[in-house]
DNA sequence: AACCGTTTGATTGTCGACAATCCTACCCCT
DNA sequence: AGGGGTAGGATTGTCGACAATCAAACGGTT
């Protein structure tokens, strides 16, 4: 055998697919707050029938990204600012447990990786690529959450981004200064590395914080 | 009008009504850990098509409680002791957060909430009924989600906690002693009326670990 | 003109049937 | 006897059609 490396081949299913293309689209902004999706519409542009259409919309109504309503369709869900603030609350404590975990196992390593989308996110601003800041930025958290290597804390993180996107999409957020930005992921880094669990709880609460403060309108 | 407390009417969809009788059966042991499911023979008992069904299917799946192979059909998780560790290490994630945000709001009504489902605890052990007893701890850990008024953390604990019933049925655990069990419950309460949340970090940390150790057999 | 009931068009909810795929058991060949 | 290939049975995946329901437009009445 050369080198046992051959994964199991996990044959995707067709709802699965769907799913994972409309949440793209859903934290992308191609689908709109508020909109409601025509099943008949969308299954014909996604070149699939109704059937597994519907079964991949249960799935992002599960995860909370669409409301159903009975007789009436699946709608893109609208983000208050009340929503704003709860998504951090949530956030913040899949991404807390998540560092604890990596302080827990490999700082210095995890550091290291984390460091890198940092870096990533430098070179975004240096080159004045909003764009890829916002997705080094969110690169950086998925990174944090999938060292903690557990399956569930990514999985509902994984949720969370999708809104996370969503709502940077749609509100246009516009951040006071691009070094400040960069330099609270830097201290995120650095108090990881120093396995500080205090102050990567202090830095993370302070870092949603500020998101808040940027994402919603009543400032509460 | 008569006060306006008439909630809107929400028509539950059938694919919700399934997935949660699913659901219970699941946390029950109706559905044992790594039985198929076979969607002709549910559809029948349930009493409706395979289109719905198959819907609700998706959802569980997405919630981590099927899992879906391609052309096989969906099986119930089978949980090994790794599984037991994460699922803890995530409701410890979200029940934390829930208890930091009873604190910063009304930790003595919390608390007092939260004594009703201790001494609900009480009552069981005083009737020697152990099925009663584990209804009265997951209602207690519920609540502690539920008064953080958190909508997402609410629904990710409700996942979580479906796994974690299946795990107490599966695996039928044995507490080494009852009042143990109160005891940590009744602290963990006394801890948030104080607003103590470096203690109740703590607690719910150690009561996590207690459990952890009782489901798993290696007990690493 | 405002209000109520009805009709109409469109969309979702549900179902049954067909096609594709997989597992099992059997048979044949070496 | 062991291995490989093949037919059979069963289950899932997908589709199209029909029924149920709703929102909006229309018309009649007060």
């Amino acid at each position: 055998m050369p080198g046992n490396l051959l994964r199991p081949v996990v044959q995707e299913t067709t709802p699965s697919l769907i799913a994972r293309q409309l949440r793209r689209a859903i934290g992308d902004g191609e689908l709109t707050p508020g909109q409601q999706l025509n099943e008949m519409e969308l299954s014909r542009s996604l070149g699939v029938s109704r059937g597994p259409l519907r079964e991949a919309l249960q799935r992002l109504t599960q995860e909370g990204l669409l409301l159903s309503v009975r007789n009436r369709g699946v709608f893109v869900i609208e983000v208050t600012d009340d929503d704003v603030r709860d998504l951090y609350l949530a956030r913040n404590a899949v991404e807390r447990a998540a560092a604890d975990r990596v302080i827990a196992g490999d700082p210095e390593g995890g550091a290291d990786r984390l460091l890198e989308k940092v870096g990533d996110m430098a070179a975004a601003i240096e080159r004045g690529d909003t764009a890829a800041l916002t997705e080094a930025d969110v690169a950086f958290h998925a990174l944090l959450v999938a060292l903690s290597g557990s399956p569930r804390l990514i999985r509902m993180h994984d949720t969370l981004m999708v809104e996370t996107r969503m709502c940077m999409t749609a509100l246009e957020t516009r951040y006071a200064s691009h070094s400040f930005r960069l330099e609270e992921h830097r201290e995120i880094t650095e108090a990881i590395r120093s396995a500080n669990e205090a102050r990567v709880d202090l830095l993370l609460l302070e870092h949603m914080r500020d998101a808040v403060m940027r994402l919603t309108t009543d400032h509460a």
